[in-house]
DNA sequence: GTCTATAGGGTGATAGAC
DNA sequence: GTCTATCACCCTATAGAC
């Protein structure tokens, strides 16, 4: 029973210190913020997670673990590069709909402290430069058998990532500019994933 | 004389702000830092800018008008559909390779101070909806004219405006993957002004 | 205008009672 | 495990000499 309430304070923890960091980033993110979000005290982060920068490594290593694995399982799965692509665009807005600080939140710690993603990427299980690797091969199979037309690669994989990850990204100039609400940015969204896959797939006919 | 010592000092100030800003951010940027990086004392900023806030607004304010007056500038030029589409990605990606911090510092304190958009964006002249109208209004005079396929011209707006700036934002993942250095980094940008606007093209295609 | 010294407030971390 | 009280440091901002 004691046990059980480790478990919940931690989990409460753990939840409380995502939502802070990820809105935040680490340098204006209080330890009091996340205590009361959690509704526990103070004291208590330092006695479950010792100090802030491991509490927050804990974090940003399980975030862009998930990142990166994300697209891996895409990459690495058997189907057809157009169902590829769909299954790429379809899993980043889906994803970041239902959190979509969490691309400012990877990129700006990232940019900070950029050796951090050598670390963190071994969690992946593959080198993240196997994907491109992978995707690249796939993609001029298909250029050869002559059902998609020639196109570099590797800008194919950042027009993909792009289009899927900006809009997140840029959220409150988009918001702005169509002056949405949340509910409207992402039913945006929504109608998005198949503008996007349309529109590659458009661009790569022969 | 002494005028002219003020200048050279408050620009000195403007432009180690301006660095130590966008690289870190606002909440983890040190007073200390920019006076470091303006080769002056720490008091003297609060001289010229009385408070770390104003400083910040300042340099805030000037980087989101200069972010939104770009595009409002080629979009509200004389250009053809596809001159435009061309001027847009150049001017970004150009922009973007001298000052590559740039987006990720605008849409970071952006998504911590949304409001703050609203103030600035009347800086630009134009309402930043407008922008959005006009060019839908293009748009749809090529669709009309059979120039180019049907499609979302809110969708590709937010399209061209990815794939030129996202590359930026996730600037450290793309360097890991291919194993690339600044040099490395520049050089591929440099050739996506092309391959962007070709991809568009090519998707917009009847 | 430019400096040194320091005030004043906030923040991460720990000690110690329960 | 959880709390209150408190320490020690850091950082912005200002006072005051030059």
């Amino acid at each position: 029973m004691a046990k059980e309430k480790d478990n919940k304070t931690e989990k409460a923890i753990l939840e409380a210190a995502l939502k802070v960091f990820t809105e935040k980033g680490f340098a204006a993110a209080r330890m009091d913020d996340i205590a009361k979000e959690a509704q526990i005290n103070r004291a208590l982060l330092h006695y479950y997670f010792r100090s802030k920068d491991k509490m927050f490594d804990l974090i940003f290593s399980q975030r862009i673990s998930e990142f990166l694995s994300g697209i891996a399982l895409q990459i690495f799965s058997e189907k057809s590069l157009e169902d590829k692509i769909t299954g790429i665009v379809d899993h980043e807005i889906n994803t970041l709909s239902a959190h979509p600080y969490l691309p400012i939140f990877i990129f700006q710690e990232l940019t900070q402290n950029p050796e951090r993603i050598v670390q963190h990427a071994k969690n992946v299980g593959a080198h993240p430069g196997d994907m491109l690797k992978k995707f690249s091969l796939q993609v001029n199979e298909e250029i050869k058998k002559g059902t998609i037309r020639s196109v570099d690669p590797i800008q194919l994989f950042m027009n993909i990532m792009s289009m899927a990850i900006y809009p997140f990204v840029a959220r409150p100039i988009i918001k702005m500019m169509l002056e949405f609400d949340d509910a409207g940015f992402n039913k945006l969204m929504k109608k998005r994933k198949e503008a996007v896959t349309d529109f590659i797939y458009k661009s790569l006919r022969p």
